[in-house]
Order: structure tokens, then C-alpha cells, then sequence
DNA sequence: TAACCCGTAACGTTATTGGTTACAATATGG
DNA sequence: CCATATTGTAACCAATAACGTTACGGGTTA
């Protein structure tokens, strides 16, 4: 609400509403939690950085999910990026061949 | 059934398999219609690369798919190779918290 | 004031994606 | 048999991303 909405949610954002903010976590603490830096964590939750694999994985188990949601709405998020990136691609069809 | 876990398939085997095999198309001749190098192309059919978000979408519109369907393909194996990588990684659980 | 949290800049390392060019091996067709 | 096509791959390049440490300034709060 207060943030940029995109049409698909930037995951970090997800991570910090979903996840830190209902906890009270500190990007800190959550970091240390997470065995990652505080850098990291808060590149992510700024959007300034996707969720890898292993963040996947991190995310997982510290929060009970299932790591192919987060990964799923990463590939949601990369997706959207890249259209906007490339609107018009010189790819021909190879379906009708 | 399955103790022995099956590694999901690499995207570009499923690429190949599914998609340049059936149609007869060379890595050449696909790599020009989706605008790629061959090299890029030859690394993804042979394990060495992933697919990219980008690439998911030249798929997408070569072979009349979704690029969703890539990208999921692709975090399965991604995620597949995290968990073999890291086997045990420190992370707290947070949810229990 | 002091302690804490946060964003972020400035360095580094490592890995991936993508390109071009070039070469050798293996087809395949005339 | 020879010419061409196809393929994998190596050697270079550049850009980007993820992750780390260290350090700084701004804000909040006890």
C-alpha cells in the first residue's frame, strides 16, 4: 500500500509483510537467523535483489514454506521485468513449421 | 516407490527432447529463429546454462508455450541443485518463534 | 547520551548469461 | 571422394547478480 504495487509483488516485499513484520523481526535478527548478511537480507526486502535458490531453501526452512513458492514468484517477478525490458523480441515461430 | 530420487531434468534436455527434436530443427536453425548465438543455444541443450527469463520468453513465442512453464522447469532444477549443494545449511526457525 | 536498527556506499570474489571468432570432429549429399 | 553442414567447444570479451566485510550517517528509543 504505502510502496509501489507492481503487478506482480516484488518477493522481498512479500518477505517483509508476510513474514518479518507479523514476527516483529528486524532485518537484523532475521538475517542472523537466516545465516546470511544484513546487507543481503535488506537488499532483498528493499527489492534491490532477487531470491536465489539457496535463499529459497533459507526462506524454507526458517519460515516453514515451501521453497518453490518463493521461487515461483521470483520467476513471476523475472517475467514481468522482462517484458517490460523487451517489449518487442525478433523471434520467429516454430510451431507452424 | 522411489527411493532413489530422480534429479529433475535439465530445461534445455526437455528443450531438446520436446521441441527441436520432433521438428527436426538443428541447434543452428533454432538459434537463429529465437535470435540467439548457437553457442547460447548449444549450452542450454547440453546442461551448461539455464534458461534465463529473457529465453523463457523467445521459447515461449517459438514454440507457442508459456514461459511460466520454462522458468518452473528451470527452478526445480535450480533447486535441485541447491539442496545437493548445501545438504545442511545453518538456519534458525523463526516461525516457531 | 548511549544503544540499537537500518539503508547503503565501497570495496572484493565468484558465477552466470550473452556475444564473437575460430577450430576440429562428425555427419550428409553430390 | 569431396564439399558442405552441423555440432561442440575453446578463447576471448562485457554485463549482471549474489554474497561477503567494513564503515558511515540517520533515525529511534531506552
Amino acid at each position: 500500500m504505502t510502496m509501489t504495487m507492481h503487478n506482480p509483488p516484488h518477493p522481498g516485499e512479500v518477505l517483509r509483510d508476510l513474514c518479518l513484520e507479523p514476527l516483529g523481526l528486524t532485518v537484523t535478527d532475521a538475517a542472523a537467523a537466516l545465516g546470511v548478511s544484513r546487507k543481503t537480507l535488506s537488499a532483498i526486502v528493499n527489492g534491490r535483489a532477487g531470491i536465489s535458490p539457496e535463499m529459497a531453501l533459507r526462506l524454507s526452512i526458517a519460515f516453514n514454506t515451501s521453497p518453490e513458492s518463493w521461487l515461483n514468484q521470483q520467476s513471476q517477478y523475472d517475467l514481468w521485468v522482462a517484458r517490460q525490458g523487451s517489449p518487442k523480441m525478433k523471434v520467429q515461430k516454430l510451431y507452424a513449421a
